[in-house]
DNA sequence: GCTCATACTTTACGGCATAAAGAATCATCC
DNA sequence: GGATGATTCTTTATGCCGTAAAGTATGAGC
């Protein structure tokens, strides 16, 4: 079971996420840590367990006790909330526009598919109300300025910000959430795969009777990329699919009214 | 911090979800549960309190203790993956062609939105989930359905399904989490959208000139409606606006090559 | 050299899923 | 009809988790 989180105290992230921090003459002890280490170590321990990390586990990492993070962050929200905008500082914040709106975005996309695969956990943090950080706005900002050169209205641009966004969320989730079960297994994917549809068949041979256009769908197959696991390939060809039909459709908006 | 779940184990979660239970004559006391009563009141607490609810939960709400639940389910991920099926049940199975597939789609993306809403714990159970019940079979084979009728092929078909998916279940996420996050705190969507917009302000008051884009496309809004909720207003705005973008998508491809 | 804020550790609490063991029930066989 | 043993359910216990509270060591400023 892994857990997803974010959504610490606003105002104590929003300090953490764009206020930098001022070195004072102090007394006591000089810190041994700093929110900076913290959030590296907190981002290199996800990236391994994903977000069922534990403050003891990040704590170790650093060579300290889990209580120790409490000195500079004051939660696990908080501290996710931070590893999220920072990860995101790996993303690029502008986009030639050379060849048009469509190839950018076509880039933004696959930007952040492979940012998701590098950082499965980002997935599991909390969309809706959003803690912005400085990082995050830059992303998105990128998209926009990308958008933006469409001529569309704002209203509309925010809902094809929001549509390739849940897109591009939803599609490398599915490819995440793959990989995470088949890795905890230990199990490759393939046969991981197989061994499902083993014991579905087993119990419900006439599937493909029962639900028949999706067997439709399921059959008509392009050539398997023997280099990718099988269930990658699978995701790769409908994010490409998905997304054209996607652009496609703002076309459609652009060249129309 | 919400529970991030399902995925139990395989072969076991198929079985349970396919295979109807046969009542034998056995010693012994006679059983005062069923893992129907079970799945019940799992979804009913689930949708009082989010996917965070716990097995003492269920049990209590059945006149048990949590570990009564073991004799009839192997364990919690289990359980949440027959929760997950059995409500999908709601849902329709499918849906009329008379006036084309746009206006068909379009009424299965409102009825799935509509259900997240009912059931939000159910857009934490993981999307790349192979233990496939026979209602999500159904869900999926409805749409399925409508969309065969674009004579489009599998393959392009397989990259829409996924598409649309991700961009219903991401808009109801949103919204979902919104309200979640809102119910936690007891504030209002309002009032918690300028507070945090005041902290934001407060330290970082150059946002609009920083982020120019995402400034201006938050700057066109259409007039709100009063009853709904301030951020649900966004919520459905896009979702309408995005769903357009993604139906005309569909068009192109069908009318095009 | 004293004061006291600070960094960090230790211990402890309440919550979770669930393993293990025990108590109660009841169809079946002798 | 009484013993057998499978089955339901409870009790107890284990080992995680986030984090509160209290204790110890450090070092700047008076």
């Amino acid at each position: 079971m892994v857990v997803y989180a974010g959504q610490g105290d606003p105002r104590r992230s929003i300090e953490l996420l764009w206020r930098g921090t001022v070195a004072e003459k102090r007394p006591g002890p000089k810190p041994g840590l700093s929110v900076d280490a913290i959030v590296d170590a907190g981002i290199a321990v996800a990236d391994e367990q994903g977000m069922a990390f534990s403050m003891r586990a990040v704590g170790e990492r650093l060579g300290r006790t889990a209580m120790a993070l409490y000195t500079y962050v004051p939660g696990k929200n908080e501290l996710v909330d931070l590893m999220y905008d920072r990860t995101m500082a790996e993303l690029p914040t502008s986009y030639p526009l050379d060849d048009g709106w469509r190839p950018a975005v076509t880039r933004w996309a696959h930007d952040m598919w492979e940012f998701y695969g590098r950082h499965p956990w980002v997935l599991q943090v909390s969309q809706a109300r959003p803690v912005l950080g400085p990082h995050e706005f830059a992303v998105v900002e990128a998209l926009a300025r990308i958008l933006v050169t469409t001529g569309l209205p704002g209203r509309q641009l925010r809902g094809i910000v929001g549509a390739i966004n849940y897109f591009v969320r939803g599609a490398a989730q599915t490819v995440a959430e793959a990989r995470a079960a088949g890795g905890a297994t230990g199990e490759a994917d393939e046969e991981w795969w197989y061994a499902r549809s083993a014991v579905l068949m087993e119990i419900e041979p006439d599937l493909a009777k029962k639900f028949p256009v999706l067997h439709l769908l399921e059959s008509d197959r392009e050539p398997v990329d023997p280099e990718l696991p099988y269930l990658e390939n699978d995701a790769v060809e409908n994010f490409r699919n998905g997304l054209r039909v996607l652009l496609d459709g703002i076309e459609g908006a652009v060249a129309k009214p």
